[in-house]
DNA sequence: TATGAATGAGACTTCATTCAT
DNA sequence: GATGAATGAAGTCTCATTCAT
């Protein structure tokens, strides 16, 4: 009874090949054949490479961001706020890997006009960080710095990093999330006693 | 009587190219007009575009880790040398702004051969800065944390972050190497007195 | 408790649609959407889009030659024919200004098998022509020419230009209508007393 | 120690295939292999379908507009004129049945830009006519017409038919150019003694 | 050394047509 | 009768690469 959900499958697959490949040198052909369908079907579905592109990266991109504004409108302390979304960052980064692979290889896109779309995204989230730190400088927990800047290496810390690992020695995600927290609240320099 | 540089010329029209575009959307036409050669004289200087890339690429990975081994087999503390590869690292990026660009822009490439290369250069990085701390958590100045993890995040805040606020708040080079440190060090909890 | 006339509404779409563009510029799709039925009706009634263009333009030529065929039968001299074939020539290219576009639009067309019909008709418009021709030399008030390539003339001057008029000089059909006819009949000479 | 004209290849190809079919049946494989070149090359000499197209068109409209102006600005009578506009127009026709062919198969076009183009060719030539006509209508040869609609008929008269023919019953150009000067002139009707 | 014409594989995209529902 | 999803052939165009001069 259930309808063949073909563009799901083709989201998919294009997961799939976007993820291992780049814009650039993943082809139509490539998807459709990972989709199990021919190519005119992905242009039923889609009225572009770029638009097919584009959803599979600006949901990826909401899906961050859209949960950086839940944790940020919480009424809690900002520590426990920057605890929230580094957890959140590495569980979502772990499972959607792929997407994150996405995200990762495509930093530099294709029409200007998708790129501001991509950049704005990016810097909502990096308002979001923000805010959570002036929360924090007034709360007295997190130190007098520039908002802005640390909230990009904030961002930097958790984008770039942790995909790499998981295969290596973080098999333990509630470890590599204690040493993300750790690592953004207190550096790496020891604690003289 | 010095006689014209023609490789180098296309070394520099290539950097310019690539660093605006990446390895795709770059064509060998672009290159050879913007080195005012034609396109055959590319293919008798390189045996390919890649190659080409490769060489552009290359260098600049080198630049950073045959640097960061210079500061490694010093003989200071280990804290010194984080100060000193952070300001290398920012001043570099600064000043090679473009080599930077083509770094961020083709983190995912060509040929997986290639690929490798790449990834080697990056893992020879992550180990000095392991090397380093070690010494430092045997020197009691770093704490024990796992160090190729640590050495893999203090590579992430180097690289991802620094070109995009230049333009910001930091035209003081100075401020952003003391930010940097400051952010690898002590992260970003207010120390209670 | 009439039924909705689908494929009447089909070949007004279809008329709408191939006067603007041509053949091969027109779509399924764009006539499917001007008739606001899915691509799928189209081919319950037709069963190609050379059927349904077929179907237009056969008509439309037909209106022409079973026109003429009357005239030419009428127990009348030839000059009178002559005036009231363009007449009807003038009348209708101007009511059914998108039937003559297409007719304008697609001199050439797609399977040869098609274009010979097509040239049919207008060699059964050229014959009807001719006998009138034949018949003003025998009743003398039409002059010894070669009744063949005159008729092609008239059927070229017939076609070709009314439509560029219109929207000019001659809002006037009448003066239209008497403008070909004297130029057929009488040329450009001016008549010296 | 000549070179190979592969430009000259190309539009000579071009002209025999578009002369054939028309603008959207053509293919640049189609040219490429009438040429005995590969895609590419074609795309080496010309930057799109539409341009190599447009070469083609334009230069044979030019060749008409030009010679059209060439007899204008002669000083002699209006009835000469539109003799030799005739006359060379026929012979132009029929020597170039091919360009003729394109002309007359691509009456609709590509791009509106383009289009605006042709048009304004073609008003050219009719602007040349109606001055001719002009001239005619003072020297008391050519009677007081409507100058521009007769120019419109003058030249459909012109392009129209002659290709058509020729195989026919005119293997005689000069019969052909008589014929359509008397027709232009005279009209059909018999003169009265 | 240098040029630029030529190549051909492969990319994106359109669209007439089919067919299960 | 009608729908719309699916197909696949065919078309335009790009571009790394080669090669004769």
């Amino acid at each position: 009874m259930k309808k063949k959900d073909t563009k799901g499958e083709i989201l998919k697959a294009a997961l799939n090949i976007f993820s291992q490949n780049n814009y650039h040198t993943t082809s139509m052909m490539m998807i459709a054949e990972e989709a199990g369908v021919s190519k005119g079907t992905l242009y039923w579905h889609f009225n572009s490479k770029e638009e097919l592109f584009r959803e599979l990266l600006l949901n990826g991109l909401d899906m961050f961001s859209s949960n950086f504004e839940k944790v940020a409108v919480e009424d809690i302390s900002a520590d426990e706020k920057i605890y929230k979304i580094i957890k959140f960052g590495v569980e979502v980064l772990v499972e959607n890997a792929k997407t994150a692979n996405i995200l990762r290889n495509n930093v530099e896109l294709i029409s200007s006009e998708f790129q501001e779309k991509v950049e704005e995204k990016h810097n909502q989230s990096i308002d979001i960080f923000k805010k959570i730190l002036e929360q924090g400088i007034k709360e007295e927990t997190i130190k007098d710095c520039n908002p802005r800047n640390t909230a990009v290496m904030m961002l930097a810390v958790l984008f770039t990093s942790h995909a790499d690992w998981l295969l290596e020695e973080f098999a333990d995600i509630e470890k590599q999330i204690e040493f993300t927290y750790d690592f953004v609240m207190n550096g790496i320099r020891r604690k003289e006693n």
